[in-house]
DNA sequence: GCCAACGTTGGC
DNA sequence: GCCAACGTTGGC
């Protein structure tokens, strides 16, 4: 099984929102590298941080679980979504997404600031310079170190 | 709202 | 295939 973190902008799709619909489909991913790890590495099972990005205070704010085999990402085909692309079409597909099934929330907002104060993170690609993957691999020691960070009192 | 750091596009 | 121009991401 493998660990993922996937950001969205609360104003477009926030973790309450996939609390409140449960499952949903992860649309709208237009990035190659991200492409190919959603394509060709999640599976159903897998478990992924929701990641509140473009936001006050950015960070993790829950827990997900991989719900789908990688399928074609429709919006890619329909001229009216914000995310259409041309070059893709039902017979030469390019874009691909996963369905997300809502675990909880975390405890509280763990922050891209705390994360990048880890040494334990420094290889996590989110706190890497200029890093703007929006689906990302995370280790598994990093993802368990993440889990034990939730327990810690919210910094000042 | 600013802008650094990327990724993509397209002319050549 | 190079690379300048442009668009986007996303923290601040």
């Amino acid at each position: 099984m493998k660990y993922w973190l996937m950001k969205s902008e609360p104003d477009a799709f926030s973790i309450d929102d996939l609390k409140s619909v449960k499952v949903e489909p992860w649309d709208g991913i237009r990035n190659y590298q991200a492409r190919n790890m959603i394509r060709d590495e999640m599976q159903p099972g897998d478990l992924a941080f929701f990641y509140h990005s473009n936001t006050k205070v950015p960070g993790i704010v829950g827990l997900m679980e991989i719900a789908s085999e990688p399928r074609f990402d429709h919006t890619a085909f329909d001229p009216a979504a914000k995310y259409f692309d041309p070059k893709s079409n039902p017979d030469k597909p390019r874009w691909y997404l996963v369905d997300v099934k809502y675990i909880r929330h975390t405890k509280r907002v763990i922050t891209l600031s705390e994360l990048k104060a880890e040494p334990a993170l420094e290889n996590l690609p989110l706190v890497r310079r200029g890093n703007r993957l929006s689906i990302m691999p995370v280790e598994k020691q990093a993802f368990e170190h993440i889990l034990t960070m939730e327990e810690r009192p919210a910094e000042a």
